[in-house]
DNA sequence: TCATCGCATTAAATCGTTTCAATGAATCGG
DNA sequence: CCGATTCATTGAAACGATTTAATGCGATGA
């Protein structure tokens, strides 16, 4: 038969080895229900339920009898169906969280933002990743509105959703909140960070370290927090009498990914370089693009910071990890995860009492990190 | 009162400043249920479940009224409700996927895997996050086990869980599997990469560079990893006739968290160059490892890999983009989380019809990347 | 003609809760 | 001593599906 002897460590050639294998018989043991603790405490199902949720009927139930029931349950080891409970209170206590790709590095903090906001209301976080498919992301939206979530998040990192994708949200009544993202109207609250200032102080660093042939990689036009950040630096630029020059500003094209970002400040970055325009700075749509940035300057022997300074926006990770680490525009991706689970759930809150609710737009502010790949402009590189 | 009026992009202050309010009516349009779709059909609920569930007694049902039932549940959009469903089918169709800390870069790749696979059979992932935390560990348990997840996959990159933890779902015949860590005995499936194979090809990519001084970083005593993959360095070293010198072999201390894997790669790198020891190579645990060593070797002024070759473990995404980039030993990560969904699946079947089913131990293959941060030694490291 | 059989459909029980309305029992003011 | 209150508990009806066992019915065979 196949049962293998049990040697720990064996390798098998194969690429996912079976190493061991164990039969195992099934000991059904049903689950423990609202109506055994009844029986066991000597009272009806419906005053079990009373007192284990403590509902307000509660505060006419005698101590001894409430005891009485909280010792059968803790003895049984009762612990409620949700799924019944569902069926006639209608919480599901799950949220879903529907992210455009998570394997963007934009997405963890973030997520472990909503996560850890969550875990304080007893939520759960159901999640999906739509992986920038329209299909997909449809898919997903259906499971969970089968899934009957009380809220939806959605972290819009790169593509766009249009309205009526989230119109049966809207239309059941079930809140939801986007994040980088924002849908015009009423619809759905959002959570951004301020890209416009983002853009501000971004280029004032560069700025203020005495840069003034700056070099731009923008992002694609179609993502929302394109234009915001180059409307800033543009004002900035403005204020102080800075003068842009547009052939050391490129474009990320459309069909890129979050995650192609840094390729894409790889070969941009390159193709920069090949027009032999001098520049001491460049300005990075984001951390990824920025990495991709520093990496083709290296090759091309221009030392960072030293001959020409680096910054980027977001503060992934990998952006204090990297040689050099990465002077960027932090975005509190945590804090926004937060913020957005508190959103829904005041809402959540208000659809349970009946009140209306609001729909908001909240705007959080960045915040400057300054680490090593930006440096005040030395003599040699400024002066030729 | 606080309806504001509607302008967008107007900044406030705050951090997290509310931009626009509007305020929105609660339309209920209650669901539409399995009985309006019998209703407007004609025919009753329960051939309306059998028809629409294709269930057995299908059959039998004259394909008229199939057609008339399914356009009607088309027309009014008819979904069923998941929970009522569970209620009597016991089917959740969610998994719980447990995190010790889904901050560490480890986890997204083999969350990207999870998530796709589950997609396939039209699961859900519900996500917990323990933070390497016992209590939240537990909680989580919990929580999942009150939704009657149908199974349990848990991400255990870093701290240790031990049997007992694991056993109320073993004992309710919950099928589970880990990844990145392996219980003892036979009560849960586990996946794994081949970490003695995986060190022993670290060690012999640099041999072959020519490297002979070599340093190593290595992983925590109680992390899982560690032994076999320095039993591998060692087994190597040995059947080369390669000497390590114990006093290049630094080991990283317990009470390290994932993510300061770096800040322990930058810390042990800087003590090691301190002893003034030569070495032209360094072999670090992970990749974060990896990267605080190439940090602290550049800070003091080592050229990586020109004058010291660096070697790391995982190959997380920014091992791709770091400068240099990473030469790493890869774990097919997301290999690993369709793997170990497609082990509960296994299981979830085979306790849907009630076969026994199986708890299997898999390892899976590493593989050799090679990138920047090595290099064939050259004379000026190797001769002094 | 009547029992039998195959086909098409459905009534009703069930899953495990919650909650409304009802029921006794005890207390109380008059 | 009686009707009204308050207190303590519970019966039973949902919630929205699935599934088993039953039902009605026309055709078949003897």
């Amino acid at each position: 038969m196949k049962s293998a002897p049990l040697q720990l460590g064996k390798e098998l050639p194969d690429d996912a080895a079976t190493n061991k294998i164990v039969k195992r018989s099934s000991s059904k043991s049903d689950a423990v229900t609202m109506r055994d603790v009844a029986n066991l405490s000597g009272f009806s199902p419906a005053t079990v339920s009373i007192v284990l949720n403590n509902a307000p009927l509660a505060r006419y139930i005698a101590s001894a009898t409430k005891k009485k029931i909280e010792e059968s349950a803790r003895k049984l080891g009762y612990r409620p169906n949700a799924m019944a409970r569902f069926l006639r209170s209608k919480r599901t206590n799950s949220v879903g969280v529907m992210f455009f790709d998570i394997t963007d590095p934009f997405c963890t903090p973030i997520m472990r933002g909503i996560e850890n906001s969550l875990y304080q209301a007893s939520y759960l976080p159901i999640l999906a990743d739509s992986h920038n498919q329209r299909n997909r992301f449809e898919r997903y939206l259906e499971m969970l509105l089968d899934r009957h979530v009380e809220a939806l998040i959605v972290v819009a990192n790169w593509l766009f959703v249009d309205i009526h994708l989230l119109a049966d949200f809207s239309k059941r009544n079930i809140p939801a909140a986007t994040i980088g993202w924002e849908l015009p109207g009423d619809t759905v609250s959002s959570v951004m960070v301020d890209n416009e200032t983002g853009g501000r102080l971004a280029l004032e660093h560069l700025y203020k370290l005495g840069h003034r042939k700056i070099a731009f990689i923008r992002g694609p036009k179609t993502l929302i927090d394109s234009g915001p950040r180059w409307k800033g630096i543009q004002k900035f630029a403005h204020s102080v009498g800075l003068e842009i020059d547009q052939s050391l500003a490129m474009q990320l094209p459309e069909e890129f990914d979050p995650n192609s970002g840094f390729e894409g400040g790889l070969r941009f970055t390159e193709e920069l370089l090949q027009r032999r325009r001098k520049f001491t700075a460049l300005l990075a749509f984001d951390d990824l693009t920025a990495l991709g940035a520093i990496r083709s300057l290296t090759k091309a022997g221009i030392k960072v910071p030293e001959q020409c300074s680096v910054i980027g926006f977001d503060d992934v990770a990998m952006s204090a990890m990297s040689a050099p680490s990465l002077t960027t525009v932090r975005q509190p991706l945590e804090a926004m995860g937060n913020l957005a689970v508190n959103i829904v759930m005041e809402n959540i809150n208000a659809a349970q009492e009946k009140r209306d609710w609001n729909i908001t737009h909240h705007r959080v502010a960045p915040e400057l990190v300054i680490r090593e790949s930006t440096r005040a402009i030395s003599l040699a590189a400024s002066d030729d």
